[in-house]
DNA sequence: GATGAATGAGGTTTCATTCAT
DNA sequence: GATGAATGAAACCTCATTCAT
């Protein structure tokens, strides 16, 4: 009922305003991730959303309230569990990581997780709690799994060393050097998907080779 | 040697030109480095190189002009010869790799390296000219290098799979992984060589250790 | 009919627009027409039309064409019916010249008419489309009558020579005359009605002084 | 052997001080006539006069000084002698004048004198000593001649009117039109010399026509 | 005398934000 | 709730002018 324009960036909840706070939402969220924060205009978001400027404000009361919000939301929407299916009776960690991997790095909505990182990296110092959010959901649920990953393939033989459960982000690497270089040399992009699984290939020991 | 003492230092003199455009590179590139390009006002450039704004304008005409001087200058000072040289006769690939890559990451300009990757990764895309300079003083020969690695290591035994051959940037996934998450997470810093050792360590198979 | 009082007319009201655009364009082509284009300043404007800086750029993009949009719009609203009406029944080309020429002259406008001649004339060259438009809208059809009046003045034996239909632009001479010099020498401006009277004196002959 | 920054612009006379005054009088009366006073930069007088920018205000201490000086000295140098000369014994009005106006008009220099005059009219405002001089040393003159003109031609029975008389002024007309004219339209440039032909055609009866 | 590097006031333009309707 | 006309701080850039060399 209260006027908003508090912190939190979140709007008046009655009756259509969600459909309208979910438009700005959406096309700021654009706007962002291919403009940047400085870079982006507040009207073009809000012809982005078929809204008028003023509008916007109504909702997140200034342009760094409508970047907080709109990232704190679509993080919230899109918590992603990986790594919490454990792994089938004598999978290899091979064939177990990549399997978990397909559906993070393959889906329609890879290239927008890519810019999301992208975007997170380049703004992130202005929004400090954001980068704290990012990390609590996303990342360090990300690097349990990656450094249970880690000591499950050192028990069975199938890596080279224990340097994953010391430094599990390593897992990500890829990642990230995939969401940079696809950005900067558009040209050239590297499929994911296939960088992911030769880094694995890289990293964890066939076994059933091995054997021979 | 001596440092001109004059208030203010206008008067014809070749000489100095030099000295000033080196004041506004170094000044420019701290500020673009720290700041980014949109958010880098000329006047703080001109302040911290203790010149007046219009100075600047004699050497680089626009803020984008003086983005792609200092850049590409700064780029044409700090070409690295990696990998050019051999292994010693029986190395380890470990530890040709770590022995090649310590002075890449372990001097005194590694930090200022990773903000320039930063910066080359959050402003490329504005200044495609820059990036293709960067690919092809820097990059290249650095995948050129990893690629070879890559094949000798196949060759004696040292690596799981010839990805590295097929994707030589993964070599260097660690060194953007560390240049971002030292950014955006200042307080915890990874030590950028401890980071690469555990890399290379998972990648490169010990010999030594598998023999006995 | 109501003045608003209100201290910023800030809200949206299309009406408003037309009447802030009146303000600007009026304010804009006093300081065109009293200092040039150069020398006025966008804040000048501004503050002519009591408005702020930032407002004119909602209705014009830049100085450039504010001056454009002003120009054409004046130029538009001025357009002048000149010598379309036919001189009476045996009336002498002097007295039609003079009757038709008076409205043109001497009303209330006429200083405006001649400042907006210096205008186009200084700043025309860069604006091309500007005196593409003065000479299709108001030129075209004054040299157009112009000839015709010379034309029938000679078939009435009321002029010297066939001059005026060659170059019909000479009629308007002491205009662009008057013009330049109650600018320049504005201490000691000349009637530009008496000034025209005389001229067309000086070219048409009175057939009725002949006769005796 | 004062250092000089006297109004009057004139710099010091030593040795080749004339010669260097010279290229700086021509190269910026050059700059002035095609950019006029706001758009011309120092900078470009002092490059076209082969000088260095500071040189410049060791002979005109401002910018508007180098005008003054600038302008005063072409004057200067232009004095003409219009209408000093009689008309020969029984020589038409008609002639007279078509005679004694072909050097000022036909001249190579005539475009020049045309430019010179938009000049006056475009910055005369600024500079009313510079009006005040053009008055005196080039417009009374040809006024009083005029004037005289306009006398001789009524006594003769050439002319129309006593109009000329009253307005001398009213005979150079068309040359302001010209000038006028063949700026704004540069692509369809009128012809001064024959312009002129036309205008005393059209105000000076040909006697001898009459007599038939 | 001549130079030209340096200065900084002053101009144009952008855009986040406000608020009367 | 929604609107969009209006605001004005702030940024870029220019160029007349100065003065140490």
């Amino acid at each position: 009922m209260a006027r908003n324009a508090n912190k939190s960036g979140r709007g008046p909840s009655p009756a259509k305003t969600a459909e309208t706070q979910a438009r700005i939402v959406k096309a700021a969220l654009g706007r962002f991730l291919s403009d940047g924060f400085e870079k982006t205009r507040m009207i073009d978001v809000a012809q982005d959303a078929g809204l008028a400027k003023g509008t916007l404000y109504l909702y997140f009361s200034t342009k760094e309230a409508l970047f907080e919000g709109v990232i704190s939301m679509v993080m919230g929407n899109s918590v992603r569990q990986f790594g919490l299916e454990p792994p089938y009776e004598n999978e290899s960690t091979r064939d177990f990581v990549k399997r978990i991997l397909k559906p993070l790095v393959a889906d329609e909505q890879a290239e927008l997780r890519q810019a999301f990182l992208r975007l997170l990296l380049t703004e992130g110092q202005r929004f400090p709690s954001l980068l704290a959010s990012y990390r609590k959901i996303t990342l360090d649920p990300v690097l349990t799994a990656a450094r249970r990953i880690g000591q499950r393939a050192r028990e069975r033989g199938e890596i080279n060393s224990d340097g994953l459960e010391r430094i599990p982000m390593l897992l990500l690497a890829p990642g990230m050097l995939i969401a940079v270089w696809n950005y900067i040399f558009p040209n050239e992009k590297f499929d994911i998907e296939k960088t992911f699984d030769e880094y694995i290939d890289l990293i964890f020991i066939d076994l059933n080779r091995n054997h021979e």
